[in-house]
RNA sequence: GGUCGCGUAGCUCAGUUGGUUAGAGCGCACGGUUCACAUCCGUGAGGUCGUAGGUUCGAGUCCUACCGCGACCA
């Protein structure tokens, strides 16, 4: 711990061993009993449980980045800090990695058997299912493993069927025969949401069919044989063999009077009736549309409405079934679009093809067109669960940010329909439902523990339902269920409801909204106040990285290249709210440059101020008051000011204005100019008194940023804090990450301090300027004269005189009236009042300087002129508020004076 | 089709209730090798704040329309 800082920095020495440290010390852990019996205020974050076959991409890297940042800065401000790790069983993505591992020993889960299938599952997860909380360590992640929790583990299974049982006894979950999603390559049910859809540029067919007899449709088209015919539109032709009606709508004159008429259904040898029914669109195609209630969900209602048959077409593969005539059998659903398209052609059947765009849903787990199937699946009714989840938000209980999420919420509550549970999955929980199989009871039963005998015969011939639960189902209950939930366990009592949940916007509905829902009817309370959607990690082009386009950045490497600290600050500080973040996969050293560099720079910064304070105990800040000289004032004003933004920053959930705040004070004040005025103090150049005071400051000023960058950049700043010497009596805590947040001490904010210094830096960065603008050598010490020096610029060269020959390469300092010009010289009016004057004749050239001049007095003329406009203006004076106008008229002043002076002396070098 | 969001420097973005001479990082240009850091230091170029109206004493900020982009939901 005392032996010397490497010379350069190097990430990958410190990170790891403090990370060890920190977690064998214990500090990543929380207390029930410190909140039940101390009374301290806890402060709780669960993770989103990546899928237990995970391994770390870089949306978890800013997410769980953003969680750490959070917890780590309540925990530094004596929260009781709480973040639970945990996995998901993530069942159709789990289950399909497993599968494509049979496939590749030539076997299929159906020849295993589900038993074998899910020890088989298992035995992988448990083989990789820790490897992503090795890599969240890898990038600092201070959660409580000791908390970390499994979907599948007993507990947690104990509740999904808890909650399962409660529902289902309160009449709110069902099970019935409807229209679901279903993936044909996955075969299983999905919900609504895990249907995606995808715009895709199709064809709508418009099919010709015959009516059966001749009738009076004299206004309709007719076939060559004479039979006219009525025109349906669809981009699913082969769904046609399984159409039971045509539907028109009862205000269309065109069919008024043909309801109830029959038209034949090419192909199959049947005819099926025209009915009337408000879904059909008069001004949609030809007003009439094919009703097939096995697989279209509007046709479904239709044909409900109706009492119409239910005809199944399609095999779960998306083959034909046995429903549909010969030729068509066992066909894959797109080779029979293909064949019913040929068929109708051949028949002069086939009114058109158009172009057409319209939304495909599509599987999110494996990218399969899915297909809406009539199967019997269980549901959970929605919408009693929705009011009280749609109240929490209207009335703030629970908060999004950024806040337009909040109506996107409001919008899925207020339309919200009911949920698909059941999966035609090996992998899950299963669901908690038996029937008796004896003949004449058939009775349904609905068991927490797993019943033995049927409690309405009594027969012992019981059969479980064979599918599981959808993955959401237990994660619904995640902030529940991984603090003991239903158990009223200290945890539960202790940490429920958590605080805030940061995620990514896709999973809104999946997951948080649900979350929500459960929260509010298991345990009567939100499950977290705040919602933080964080941004989408793209590439430089903005597409989304993902593992397809190869396109991803792996967080490990740039750990391994770059250290965690420059992957944590780089997400934070391009994690603008609302804005995504776009990182160049091809370019890691621009990507992660801001990182990075500003952690190389802390590095060398901190390692200079460490090597000039030594080891020796500095007094306190208060104890040196009376020598803390201009600068020293300074930089405690600036911290003391930095520290108030961090604050109200984080308070908004504002990463990037905090990471922005802290990178400016320590790089741009700290670093540049705090370091460099006091290093002649600091080898004693200006007494001991001078020095123990500089001491005193550069150990505060950095104590305090160094708080402040902690749960940005946690290693790179506990490495260098706890070598900071220390005022002797002053406690202190072993590690940062334990040490307390900085507390704003407004007797810190000094304007004077402020304004002096800010004179002082104009005046040595016009100097800088002028050297720069006319080439004056890196070396050459120039002659300068001041005129109108100010009391605030006054002051500060009075203290810090040497500083400003040393940081502008100054030899001489003389004072002049500042009436005129001089020939032979460069001259700048400061803001401050002050003006310089460089007298380098042999450097600067007449004209160069007359048009530097005058381009300036232009710009300042600029100004004044739309000063003046204002002031002249009755209705700004009469109705601004007195400080603007004021405000404006110091400004008009000070410039007219700028302007005035500037063109005198323009006038004189003519 | 509905809802929401976004167009500010070459790129990615700040700009907190309308009011200092509109900022940062990256990139670019020029200069800089002893004395913390070339992952650095200094200086600089670069913006009629998408377009057109409107409200206001005053608009990057508020309103309307349009153009362009994106997201979500049908």
């Amino acid at each position: 711990m005392t032996e010397p800082l490497s010379k350069t920095y190097d990430p990958r020495a410190i990170e790891g061993p403090l990370y060890a440290e920190w977690e064998s010390k214990g500090y990543f852990g929380a207390s029930a009993d410190a909140v039940l019996e101390e009374g301290r205020d806890p402060y709780v974050i669960v993770i989103p449980p990546p899928n237990v076959t995970a391994v770390l991409h870089m949306g978890h890297g800013l997410n769980n980045t953003l969680q750490d940042l959070l917890i780590r800065w309540r925990r530094m401000k004596g929260r009781e800090a709480l973040w639970v790790p945990g996995s998901d069983h993530a069942g159709i993505a789990t289950q399909n990695v497993v599968e494509r591992q049979l496939a590749a020993e030539g076997l299929t889960r159906q020849e295993l058997g589900r038993d074998a299938f899910v020890e088989r599952v298992w035995a992988f997860v448990e083989r990789t299912g820790g490897t992503i909380f090795e890599q969240l360590k890898a990038i600092g992640c201070s959660f409580d493993m000791s908390r970390n929790h499994f979907t599948l583990d007993e507990d947690l299974s104990a509740a999904v069927r808890e909650v399962f049982v409660r529902l289902y006894e309160k009449g709110l979950i069902y099970r019935g025969n409807y229209i679901i999603n279903w993936c044909p390559r996955c075969l299983t049910a999905l919900s609504n949401e895990e249907a995606e859809g995808e715009e895709t540029t199709g064809k709508l067919y418009r099919l010709r069919y015959p009516f059966h007899e001749h009738h009076d449709a004299d206004h309709l088209p007719e076939l060559a044989d004479g039979r006219r015919y009525v025109v349906v539109a669809t981009t699913r032709p082969e769904t046609m063999l399984g159409d039971v009606a045509v539907a028109v709508n009862p205000k269309d004159e065109r069919y008024a009077h043909m309801i109830g008429r029959l038209v034949e259904l090419p192909l199959t040898g049947r005819t099926i009736p025209i009915i009337e029914d408000d879904w059909a669109d008069p001004e949609f195609g030809s007003g009439a549309v094919k009703v097939t209630p096995a697989h279209d969900p509007n046709d479904f209602e239709i044909g409900r409405r109706h009492g119409l048959p239910e005809i199944n077409v399609m095999n779960p593969d998306g083959t034909m079934s046995d429903a549909v005539p010969e030729p068509f059998r066992g066909i894959d659903r797109f080779k029979a679009r293909q064949l019913v398209v040929e068929a109708f052609e051949a028949r002069d059947l086939l009114d058109g093809i158009e172009e057409h765009t319209h939304t495909l849903p599509r599987c999110y787990r494996c990218d399969t067109i899915v297909e809406p199937r009539l199967s019997d699946q269980w549901f959970v009714k929605m919408k009693p669960l929705a009011a009280p989840a749609l109240q929490a938000s209207r009335n703030g209980d629970v908060r999004f940010t950024p806040e337009r999420w909040q109506k996107v919420y409001e919008h899925w509550m207020e339309n919200i329909r009911d949920w698909c549970i059941s999966r035609q999955l090996w992998w899950g929980h299963r669901i908690p439902v038996w029937y008796c199989e004896a003949d004449g009871c058939r009775e349904t039963i609905v068991a927490r523990e797993d019943p033995t005998e049927c409690p309405s015969c009594g027969g012992s011939d019981l059969r479980q339902d064979p599918d599981v639960l959808d993955t959401w189902f237990s994660s619904w209950l995640w902030p529940l269920s991984t603090l003991g939930w239903p158990d009223e366990t200290k945890d539960l009592a202790a940490f429920y409801p958590t605080h805030a949940l940061s995620t990514a916007p896709e999973i809104l509905f999946f997951w948080v909204a649900r979350m929500i829902m459960a929260g509010l009817e298991f345990r009567g309370e939100v499950p977290f106040r705040d919602v933080l959607l964080h941004a989408t990690v793209r590439d430089h082009h903005g597409r989304k990285m993902s593992k397809s386009l190869g396109n991803g950045i792996d967080p490990l490497e740039v750990v391994e290249r770059f250290g965690a600290d420059a992957l944590r600050y780089t997400a934070v500080a391009g994690a603008a709210i609302g804005t995504d973040i776009y990182l160049n996969y091809e370019n890691l050293e621009e990507a992660f440059a801001p990182g990075r560099n500003f952690a190389n720079k802390l590095w060398n910064a901190g390692r200079f101020a460490l090597m000039n304070l030594g080891e020796e105990p500095v007094p306190t800040v208060d104890a040196v008051g009376g020598d803390l000289e201009l600068a020293d004032r300074w930089i405690l004003s600036r911290l003391n000011r930095t520290t108030q933004r961090v604050d109200a920053a984080l308070e908004g959930f504002r990463v990037h204005e905090a990471a922005e705040a802290i990178h400016g004070f320590f790089w741009g004040e700290v670093a540049d100019w705090y370091l460099e005025l006091i290093k002649g103090r600091l080898k004693g150049d200006a007494g001991d008194a001078s020095r123990e005071a500089a001491k005193a400051t550069l150990v505060a000023a950095l104590d305090g940023v160094f708080r402040l960058l902690h749960p940005i950049m946690p290693f790179v700043t506990d490495t260098l804090w706890r070598r900071l010497p220390w005022p002797e009596g002053v406690e202190r805590a072993e590690s940062l990450m334990v040490a307390r947040w900085p507390e704003t001490d407004p007797a810190r904010d000094d304007a004077a301090a402020e304004a002096a210094m800010g004179a002082l830096q104009e005046l040595i960065s016009a100097i800088r300027a002028l050297r720069s603008e006319y080439d004056v050598p890196a070396k050459a010490e120039i002659p300068v004269e001041l005129a109108h020096v100010p009391p605030a610029l006054e002051s500060a060269l009075a203290v810090e005189e040497s500083s400003l020959r040393r940081l502008a390469g100054v030899a001489t300092i003389a004072r002049s009236d500042g009436g005129g010009a001089q020939k032979g010289g460069a001259h700048v009016l400061l803001q401050s009042g002050a003006e310089l004057f460089v007298p380098l004749a042999e450097l600067i050239d007449l004209d160069r300087e007359r048009t530097r001049l005058s381009e300036e007095l232009e710009r300042l003329e600029g100004l004044l002129d739309g000063a003046e406009r204002r002031l002249a203006n009755e209705q700004f004076t009469s109705r601004a508020p007195a400080e603007v106008v004021e405000r404006e008229r110091e400004k008009a002043s000070n410039l007219r004076d700028q302007g005035e002076r500037l063109s005198r002396k323009l006038a004189a070098l003519k």
